[in-house]
DNA sequence: TGCCAGGCTTCAC
DNA sequence: GTGAAGCATGGC
C-alpha cells in the first residue's frame, strides 16, 4: 500500500515515547508490532509512506493505528504565535500522530515506565512478549503478540519481576488480574466519558494521575488528557512560568502535550 | 561511578 | 490536603 499523507513521519513518532514496539530497521523503515500484526513500514519521501499490508488490513486496522483520518495541521497551526518555545516544538515535531493503541497493552506498558527511562521500558515490553505473548504469524517474522490479560494474570509475581520489572511486578499481576476477571472492563471503559475513565484507572495499584492520564491519551484517543512527567514539567517551569496555558488548547491539549514532550528530548532543544 | 528515568504508595503532619 | 521517603533496575 502507498499512501499520501502530510504530517507524518515515522521516525518522529517511533521516537514520540508513545510507543514501544517501533523497531528501526534501516533510516527510513521500520517495524511495527501492533494489534497482534506485524508491520513494514517505510517513508521513501516526505509525504509518502509504504505499508506492506492489504487493502482490508489498511482499512480495519492501519488507517485507524496511524489515524490517519485525522488532519494534523490543525494542531500545528493551533500553536500560539507569540509562544516562540511552542511554534518551535510543532515545527519540530510536526510528523506527530497520536496512534491508536491497545489500551490493556497500554495500561501494562505505563504502569511499567515509572521510573524507567525508555530503552529499559522498550526491554521489559519485548521480555514480556517473547515469554508470555503468542507467536504472530508468519514464524520467521520471530514476532510476538501483546500478552493477553489472562496469560499475565497467570505469571506468578516472581516470574514477572524475573523480566527487570522490579517493585512494578505486583502491579503488573494485579491490573492484568483486573482485566482478565472483568472486574475493570477496558470495552465499557471505551464508552465512559474522560473524567469517569480516570477515575476508574486511578483504581488500578500502580496507576497514578500521570499513568492514567498516558492510558487515556495512548490507550483509549482521548486526547484532552494531558500527562505530565518529569520531561513536561521541566518544560512547564523552564519555558511557561510554572504555569502551562492548558485552556487554549482545550479538547486536544494531549497532542500538544506530545509535541512538546519530543522536542523537550531533542538535541534541536537541548542545543538552541 | 553516580545520577536519572514518561511516578506511585505510604506515612507523617 | 500537602510533603517527603522509599522503591528495583538499567541506561548513559
Amino acid at each position: 500500500m502507498h499512501i499520501t499523507q502530510n504530517n507524518f513521519d515515522i521516525k518522529t513518532i517511533a521516537n514520540s515515547g508513545q510507543c514501544f514496539r517501533f523497531h528501526k530497521i534501516s533510516e527510513q523503515e521500520y517495524r511495527v508490532i501492533a494489534k497482534n500484526k506485524v508491520l513494514h513500514l517505510s517513508q521513501p519521501d516526505e509525504n509518502t509512506c509504504v505499508l506492506d499490508c492489504n487493502a482490508h488490513d489498511f482499512a480495519a486496522i492501519w488507517q485507524p493505528y496511524f489515524d490517519f483520518d485525522t488532519d494534523y495541521s490543525v494542531f500545528v497551526r493551533s500553536a500560539a504565535p507569540d509562544d516562540i518555545f511552542l511554534q518551535n516544538a510543532v515545527q519540530y515535531g510536526k510528523g506527530m500522530r497520536i496512534l491508536r493503541q491497545d489500551a490493556f497493552e497500554m495500561l501494562i506498558t505505563f504502569i511499567i515506565s515509572q521510573r524507567k527511562n525508555i530503552p529499559a521500558i522498550k526491554q521489559c515490553v519485548e521480555t514480556l512478549c517473547t515469554q508470555f505473548g503468542r507467536p504472530i504469524e508468519p514464524a520467521e517474522e520471530r514476532a510476538f503478540a501483546f500478552p493477553t490479560p489472562q496469560a499475565l494474570a497467570a505469571q506468578s509475581v516472581d516470574t514477572l519481576r524475573a523480566c527487570a520489572l522490579g517493585y512494578r511486578a505486583p502491579y503488573v499481576q494485579t491490573a492484568a488480574k483486573m482485566v482478565a476477571s472483568g472486574a475493570l472492563d477496558l470495552n465499557a471503559a471505551q464508552k465512559m466519558d474522560d473524567e469517569s475513565l480516570y477515575q476508574l484507572l486511578l483504581t488500578v495499584p500502580g496507576v497514578g494521575p500521570k499513568v492514567a492520564n498516558c492510558v487515556m491519551l495512548f490507550g483509549f484517543y482521548r486526547i484532552a488528557s494531558f500527562p505530565r512527567d518529569v520531561w513536561i514539567n521541566r518544560m512547564i517551569d523552564a519555558e511557561y512560568g510554572g504555569v502551562f496555558p492548558l485552556e487554549r488548547y482545550s479538547g486536544y491539549a494531549g497532542v500538544i502535550q506530545q509535541y512538546i514532550f519530543y522536542y523537550a528530548r531533542s538535541n534541536e532543544y537541548s542545543a538552541r
